[in-house]
DNA sequence: AGGAATGTTCGACGGTCGTCGAACGTTGCC
DNA sequence: GGCAACGTTCGACGACCGTCGAACATTCCT
């Protein structure tokens, strides 16, 4: 869609941010594949522009599911919505805990080839 | 029961870790609870002596996911079986993780007073 | 205006999850 | 031996989750 017009999309406010949430939207793989991704990227990503594993209508959904825990946001851009990880509430809210993480799954990451 | 007298309960190695398998376990507000517990009282836990919000054998359930996780251990003793973090594994295979994670949780653990 | 591109929403589906009580197996103590 | 304590297993239940295709809305381009 990239609409809602007038109003903006919700998420959660950087004193509400529920570790209990956060944890969940990173604890599935095409979810934290997303966020691994605007890790990389430096923010501006949008949805067709990831080579997703699964259906363009799933894809949305886990965005969705990463904005409402509060991971990431979006803001569009023509008939794009680009996402960005929300680095500075996250850091603020659980010191370390996007870093440690994302560091743990590029160090598990290691498909055929442990020293490379 | 805290049976199986010849075999040992299955849980993976330190090599065999997953993130994700790791993270859903801590996504739960009580197996977060538990691995809490599990962290202050520096292990020899058993399920009876953590105030549980649920029945036992919902407990117990919590309990099994965490080991099949990897994030706990448990050893018999009589009648009990006691709990362990599993401390070392984790941070050999995901550096910081568990220790953030407990941060955050601490953090956010401020239930009605925040400086107090 | 018309059409292509992008992304969301809407059922629908199967599978998993969290929860419980009841039944069971072990262990330890009278 | 018998009984209490402890924890696990077994259905069962409702709720939620991940997935998809189809339909829709918005924007842009020609």
């Amino acid at each position: 869609m990239v609409c809602e017009g007038a109003m903006e999309l919700q998420y959660p406010g950087r004193d509400e941010l529920q570790l209990v949430e956060v944890l969940h939207a990173l604890s599935d793989p095409v979810r934290l594949q997303m966020v691994r991704i605007l890790d990389r990227e430096e923010g501006d990503v949008s949805c067709g522009q990831i080579p997703l594993s699964v259906s363009k209508s799933t894809g949305s959904h886990h965005f969705r599911v990463l904005r409402e825990a509060g991971v990431v946001t979006c803001r569009d851009q023509g008939t794009r919505r680009y996402y960005t990880l929300r680095r500075d509430d996250l850091d603020a809210r659980f010191p370390g805990l996007l870093d440690t993480i994302l560091s743990a799954a590029s160090a598990e990451a290691v498909p055929a080839g442990p020293r490379r």
